[in-house]
DNA sequence: GGAGCTTATGTTATCGATGCCATGACCAAC
DNA sequence: GTTGGTCATGGCATCGATAACATAAGCTCC
């Protein structure tokens, strides 16, 4: 009679499957987990009782119990600027999920250390058992330094933090094959969009086209910064288009190259025709807008994945496998005239 | 003595603090809580001891206890085709936060059913409040009925599915914005490329088009269909590229617009010059490719907000204000020559 | 001066999965 | 027949914040 009652306003419990099943609230919880020492027949009462109660699994206790929250924090910017990192996401949640574990994101606004603070206090509280950022860090504060200690944290593409393991991609790779294919159609010169400087993803890509030119015994022109945006991209061009002798350009991201080829024709001067454009990331749009662009492409969603591997796997030393950069050729490079 | 050894081991509770602070846990979790009935001296002795002994507060025991997980599943499509919702995203977890909601993801790689049963098993597995659904469902089977019978569910622009809530955002606004702009401009006719018929906000901008050209007593032509992705644009271009008297689309999102662009000028047909097109999205590429697109913005960030207002709140019945659409003009769009 | 109220604090019970240990059944080996 | 082993299962304790209730001290007002 308090059965009936007290049933109805909860869900049900593994005790109330045991009740149905005739069996302990222990020898559930065997059932349900796979444990070998289950009888074949109990285990068949056990999942009938689960369908017919409409059991679901409650994972606090574990939690509880445990001292874990089997949940990973992932934190993102929110701009726009990063259309290939949505990429990232993916592959951190399906790794995650792989290995039991749930995903919960943070997003800041614009790149500020207090926002930052902000998102991992807050996944720090949430309990996470560890942190994928992938975000850059500007600067790092001691509250950021705090919960790095504490949380195992992987930063992606990002700046270095105390406390953070950074995976290590290839950014080089990917400069250095873009200005490579530059010199090999014949262009003399070779200038560059960076992004900002606090990334490294930034900074590798901007050390291998330096490297690139220095290989092939050639002087490197200073590098024009912009800040992934399209925007900053335009800026950039701007300044580009009133030098004559530019005709090959290793742009950083696909949108920053959109907003060059815009101030570039706004001057007068045609890609590729004119100017050579390689860039990186192979963004959707690059292959529809106009030029399509040449580009080098980058595996996000495995970096994402790896970044989860790191946090969960005993790689803490190891370096993992960089992730593998290829050229697209569309139609925004040709040799020069 | 057995105090030093067994608090090494594990993170501090409530009842280290207690003891530290010479309080009890009750005391602790009212001073932490803010409740007004705390002396301010014994506050901050709690605060001190807080400090002191590194405590973080642990939401598992509240989630055993109530029985509610504090967290809102968000489905999102991995596909690159949607830019713009990345900011559905930061709206959903800002709000959600701020309702001390935390938002565990769930992506699927396509639209797929198993796909999709299988992220709503997960995120009810996960043992979430709420579910925001930011993808379309072709078609909804038994099983996702059945979760989203047990769990309050929103759909942010996609498909209905009995007991999803669905928020209502005005497309038909957008639709009909675009397609009045290009009859200002003096266009007889205006043709359409809308997004996959499973999506509402497709079939309202279809319908804003639709109702906007009966309202100025012009035959609607037929509607072309595309999936969101500009390689579909891009294949509804040819097909409006050898129709002479096409003078105006109405595309359902920027990705599509430039695909359909690209398609027009490979038969030689410029935009605006010989054909105007409008868009949906205003993405931050809209301005800085070639051409700048006319297009109608939206809201997403608020539209995710709404979402979690919608699923927190009490306005199940209340229909939700609606996201203001308005029109950017660039230059895709010019007076029929 | 005591009833009635407010304020500050403590005590106890609770949520539900699971680790640890206990138990009983069965079998084989000596 | 007793020991020692495996297998299937049950009982109990545990994790930590907090709701509900209890208590004690101080204050006001007739």
């Amino acid at each position: 009679m308090t059965e009936a009652t007290t049933t109805r306003n909860r869900q049900p419990s593994m005790a109330d499957v045991a009740h149905a099943a005739g069996v302990s609230a222990q020898t559930v919880s065997r059932a349900l987990r796979g444990s070998p020492h289950v009888n074949a027949e109990t285990r068949r009462r056990v999942i009938d009782a689960v369908e017919q109660l409409g059991y679901r699994y409650n994972s606090a206790p574990k939690v509880l119990a445990s001292g874990r929250s089997y949940t990973l924090g992932l934190v993102l910017l929110q701009a726009g600027g990063y259309y290939s990192r949505s990429a990232v996401t993916a592959g951190v949640e399906a790794a995650a999920g792989q290995a039991g574990y749930s995903v919960s994101i943070a997003t800041i606004a614009e790149l500020d250390t207090a926002l930052m603070e902000k998102a991992l206090l807050k996944l720090s509280d949430q309990g996470v058992d560890g942190i994928v950022i992938a975000v850059p860090l500007i600067s790092v504060t001691q509250r950021m330094e705090d919960i790095t200690r504490d949380i195992p944290t992987v930063t992606v593409d990002g700046s270095r933090t105390a406390g953070a393991a950074v995976l290590g991609i290839d950014q080089q790779e990917a400069g250095r094959i873009a200005t490579q294919h530059l010199l090999d159609l014949g262009h003399r010169q070779v200038w560059h969009v960076a992004g900002p400087d606090e990334w490294i993803e930034a900074r590798q890509r901007r050390q291998g086209w330096q490297e690139c030119l220095a290989a092939a015994g050639i002087d490197v022109p200073p590098p024009l910064q912009g800040d992934w945006s399209p925007e900053s991209g335009y800026r950039q061009g701007r300044i580009l288009a009133m030098i004559p002798e530019v005709t090959a350009v290793f742009v950083a991201s696909d949108e920053m190259a959109f907003g060059v080829i815009k101030a570039l024709r706004e001057r007068g001067r045609s890609v590729p025709e004119d100017v050579s454009i390689v860039s990186v990331d192979d963004i959707e749009l690059a292959a529809f807008c106009h030029p399509p662009l040449t580009t080098v492409r980058q595996d996000f969603y495995r970096s994402g994945a790896t970044a989860v591997a790191v946090l969960l796997g005993s790689e803490h030393d190891a370096e993992p496998a960089l992730a593998p950069a290829s050229l697209t050729i569309r139609s925004s490079t040709a040799a020069p005239q």
